[in-house]
DNA sequence: GATTTTAAGACTTATATAAGAGTTAGGCTA
DNA sequence: TAGCCTAACTCTTATATAAGTCTTAAAATC
């Protein structure tokens, strides 16, 4: 009796959900309508979501359906669960920013806290390969903010970060925005946009004489360049970071698996 | 009365499987006593392995429980699914590696097969940075192979191999091995070895005068340094492995996610 | 009669539901 | 205030049903 009931429910689901397309699994169909919910704004991150049994009972669905839909969240850094309290829409902080995103390490392989001086921090317009790689409209305006990031004391990367002024208004109108070390909280924080993956390109390039004065070395030296797009969730480009790094006593630290 | 059954044997079970500890989750030692048959030999790369129900029949579990665990053997990449036909253990072909492991493409963007030119394979006494990295004892003797890899036709990467005499024993013997292009499939052909997850450490270095002869470039020349460490499923390193590479055509791509 | 097509069945993994066992935190009681 | 109880969670396991794949043998066709 309850079997037949559940089964009439989940066609009832199914038409509501998706338009009857009859093959898309109804865990992920859960599964997308919570990554609305989380990208909508509906849930914030930090936030508890509610709990998988009043959840199943809202989407007249069992638990274990839930379930699973969360458990692929929880996958790819969208959800924390916490056993005893409840499912948490994930919040980046600095420091889960720092061990997700930045990957410099120096000789003996510990990850330091770099220091961070801001050098300008102004609005312009888009070069070509901007608007390529933020997907802007040609013409568009950015904020463009460089600083030097000091590792073990000493200068060792020199960041360029380009934002579109559409997304992050707010930042370039003040020439000197007290910046803080980790930007993407800031982003998550202030903006309500949450960086979830990363594409980096590393290359091996001479030091410029700008480089050089800056990181007290000769021009020419080989610097290790990455250019980072930064995407949220849905995929969209937010955030175009070139990192140009002294690798004498530091290096770049991946792990594939 | 199935109910309780079959909580009977799930003490059996976890009595025989561990010693009681009574904490850990069923599916939790299910994964383990199938790595355990994945890295003994018993089930070979490429082999079928039980089906869930055999599993867990033989095991005094459901279907799910072993279902769980396999799940995250798959997640892991050291099984297989295949519906309607059952579950292998993983083979890593050429592809599979250098969709995995090769992270060098072209400014376009796009991945391409590298050429291969060996220059030498000899054996020699490990040096202390290579029994450190390898977990050797000092004195340990290595294969150590040299070589040159085209891309798009230019000469792009140099390669040093560095692998334990102990484990791939056959390799150095030869003077010309015929190597194949990619060696992960080799070792696990022909040594029983299977590369799982590797370390990699980016520097920028200058070419010298050697790398520089080599990839037809001057000394100084930027290169990317790629210094990786390749271990089993187990942990255990198994080869050292030093890229350097001209990346004025090329860069090496990661994704952060 | 030989060959192709079709359909049933015996496998497999995939999905959905349900129930009970751990965890946590806050409130109640001695 | 210290300890215990309880409610609200998630976590684990079990079971049932759906869906995909291959084999086999009967039926249709040439």
């Amino acid at each position: 009796m309850s079997l037949t009931f559940a089964a009439i429910h989940r066609r009832k689901l199914v038409l509501v959900l998706s338009i009857a397309k009859g093959s898309i699994p109804l865990y992920m169909q859960i599964k997308d309508l919570l990554i609305a919910r989380v990208t909508g704004g509906e849930w914030a991150p930090g936030d508890v979501i509610p709990s998988e049994m009043q959840l199943a009972r809202e989407l007249n669905v069992s638990q274990g359906t839930v379930r699973k839909a969360i458990t692929e969240l929880v996958e790819n850094n969208v959800l924390v669960r916490r056993q005893g309290k409840g499912t948490f829409v994930a919040i980046h902080d600095g420091d889960r920013a720092l061990f997700h995103f930045f990957h410099i390490v120096n000789d003996s392989g510990t990850k330091i806290l770099p220091g961070c001086k801001t050098l300008s921090c102004r609005r312009r317009r888009a070069s070509r390969q901007e608007t390529s790689k933020l997907n802007l409209s040609s013409g568009a305006r950015v904020v463009c903010i460089e600083r030097v990031r000091n590792l073990d004391n000493q200068p060792t990367i020199i960041e360029t970060i380009i934002l579109p002024t559409e997304l992050f208004g707010k930042l370039g109108k003040l020439q000197a925005w007290d910046l803080p070390n980790t930007l993407y909280e800031l982003y998550e924080t202030h903006f309500g946009i949450t960086i979830h993956r990363a594409e980096e390109q590393l290359r091996a390039v001479a030091a410029t004489d700008h480089d050089a004065s800056l990181l007290g070395l000769e021009a020419g030296t080989p610097l290790l360049e990455i250019e980072r797009t930064a995407l949220t969730l849905d995929g969209t480009p937010v955030e175009l970071r070139i990192s140009r790094c002294r690798t004498s006593n530091h290096y770049y630290q991946n792990t594939v698996l």
